[in-house]
DNA sequence: ACAATATAAGTGACCAGTCGTATATTACAT
DNA sequence: ATGTAATATACGACTGGTCACTTATATTGT
């Protein structure tokens, strides 16, 4: 159905607008002249530009959740490996696509995470559900002698994530994977291990 | 002089609305009546918006660096304890203030670090700033002996700095101080130590 | 011929920034 | 000391433009 693949595409191209301008800088004009669909198609496909942005946040977070899990679910890679990775391999697609946004949920959550009760609510799903994928693999590498055990493997994944968000802002601020390099290498190589 | 205080309540208001609001959000008729300023002075001074905002960030993050500076530079503290009661006094104020808004650095970073060059410029020097007061507080602690050897102070004040941004917002969105508290613990009681 | 959908022009509100006028301050002459 | 002219500052109405969203009309499908 073409109805449902132009939904689709005003999906990738708000999320790729959202990431790199934020929500308030980001018009409902922009969106649809960007995928050529008729601006008042847009309220035919999305009740407002906040339960837009409300699925945007979760067609965002999707892919990411599908290429980690495929890291994890590689029989002859264990979890700890299977993080390092799935950061890898991340570092390396934004360094490919030039620091650009850094990362919707991290974004949103700063610039709207406490004023739209739609946007908070589906910000809080997925880093629940991206967090929760990182403590499971977190708590299988423990008990496989990976990952240190005297940690709980909950504090661990907040560790990480919450981390990786923080360097993520580095990044945007100083144009460089340094900080992200470094937030893996500090947690996957050194804090997380023995 | 009159003038000097009316821009020091603009910059005060601005920073409040900028923290919950954001830049995109906060439009300049909203300062000028919070302050009680006529829309054509705002102009005489700054020199636009963005200006505007370059030096709210400035204006931001020097009362922290005064705070911390205040507990590094107690003499019965050693720099580890300062560091810890510097965030227990953070967590306590925002848990007074209703976790309004988070951090207005981490915020404009993830909004317009990439964007605005006249901002960019000014959160990556109150960052640099920021960053190696608590830097140098690690070093000494170091060389006290009362925060690990094995590790660059550099890293962990990265580490701390970083993970407490990513803590802010997920504090913003859990709308709880929850993620603080085990952000200040998982680091300064533990993974710094020993 | 009719119902459902697609569309683009239109709506009031608000945006950052400007500008001509009103007011205040200073400088000088008496 | 006082009146007046010249200059600087304060101010809010105004500008062109954009915002999210609506609605009347055109197009499509049956």
């Amino acid at each position: 159905m073409n109805k449902q693949i132009k939904r689709i595409n005003l999906l990738d191209q708000g999320v790729h607008l959202l990431m790199t301008q934020g929500y308030h800088a980001t018009g409902v004009n922009e969106i649809v002249k960007a995928v050529h669909v008729p601006k008042g198609s847009f309220y035919s496909y999305f009740s407002s530009k906040e339960a837009f942005a409300a699925e945007a946040i979760t067609h965002y977070i999707d892919p990411f959740i599908q290429l980690l899990s495929q890291h994890i679910n590689t029989p002859e890679t264990d979890p700890l490996t299977a993080l390092k990775n799935y950061y890898a391999e991340l570092i390396n697609e934004i360094e490919k696509n030039g620091y650009q946004g850094g990362c919707l949920l991290g974004n949103l959550m700063g610039e709207i995470g406490d004023t739209s009760e739609l946007c908070n609510q589906s910000l809080k799903s997925a880093v629940k559900r991206y967090q929760s994928l990182q403590y499971k693999a977190l708590l299988q590498a423990q008990k496989e002698g990976t990952v240190r055990q005297d940690k709980s493997a909950e504090s661990m994944a907040n560790l990480l994530v919450n981390n990786w968000q923080g360097a993520l802002l580095r990044m945007k601020l100083e144009q460089s994977t340094q900080p992200l390099q470094e937030c893996c290498d500090t947690l996957l190589n050194d804090y997380f291990v023995v």
